[in-house]
DNA sequence: TTGATATATTCCCATATTGGTATATAATAA
DNA sequence: TTATTATATACCAATATGGGAATATATCAA
């Protein structure tokens, strides 16, 4: 086993570039893959396997209208990704750094 | 090319579940690589080379202390991932769903 | 039916990744 | 110095990945 599949995971799906660019594309709603292809300037079957890779992880939904296939977003698939990096949003939050809690103390103190 | 390198891209480092179990231990606090070991149960290459990793994406800072090494979160790296899945935060949040937004529409008119 | 268009899939190749094992390196202890 | 402990790195094998090109498939148009 080298690596967790990346069909299985949506850490593993977002970790490609080109995978979370079309995602933020279809943020403005649905987009046909030919637009898709306009947009990100890759060859079409790029973009056709990336969006596969999507679709397995549950990141984009489908829609098919005569020949074209319209993806939108499916960002309630990216909660688990959210949920877990929660868990570290107070380490970047300046009103948690060692000073400030240390001032925070000092203030508390002082009620 | 395959695909970027791990080691350059915050994404990709938290793709692999072995690498995110490792930050969630740091969590609470430091930890040598041995402790790491115990509590992954891996062997202590896998975990070192798991941290070699993290620490090349600035995920984790180090101190050294005689023989061990201790490893540490550096929460802030996460960042630019929290910011790229705020965007698509209100996707699950129910208060955006179509009828709510609609409902709020009305509110304005009423105003 | 034939041709054109839209999309998906297959194939091959170069590279990346991970696991496992062995080994290197550095610090400490005896 | 020698042995031991803690950690990192190198090496190999198996698999995964992404790019590119070709091709399959499905739909529509003439």
């Amino acid at each position: 086993m080298a690596r967790a599949a990346t069909t299985t995971d949506v850490f593993n799906a977002i970790a490609e570039p080109g995978r979370r660019q079309i995602l933020d594309l279809l943020v403005n709603g649905e987009l046909s893959v030919n637009e898709l292809v306009e947009q990100l300037g890759l060859a079409q079957p790029q973009v056709s396997k990336r969006l596969h890779v999507l679709r397995e992880v549950g990141l984009v939904l489908v829609r098919d209208d005569g020949r074209q296939r319209y993806y939108r977003l499916n960002g309630r698939a990216l909660k688990p990704i959210h949920d877990w990096i929660r868990r570290y949003e107070q380490m970047w939050n300046e009103r948690f750094d060692a000073l400030d809690e240390l001032l925070e103390e000092l203030n508390h103190e002082e009620d």
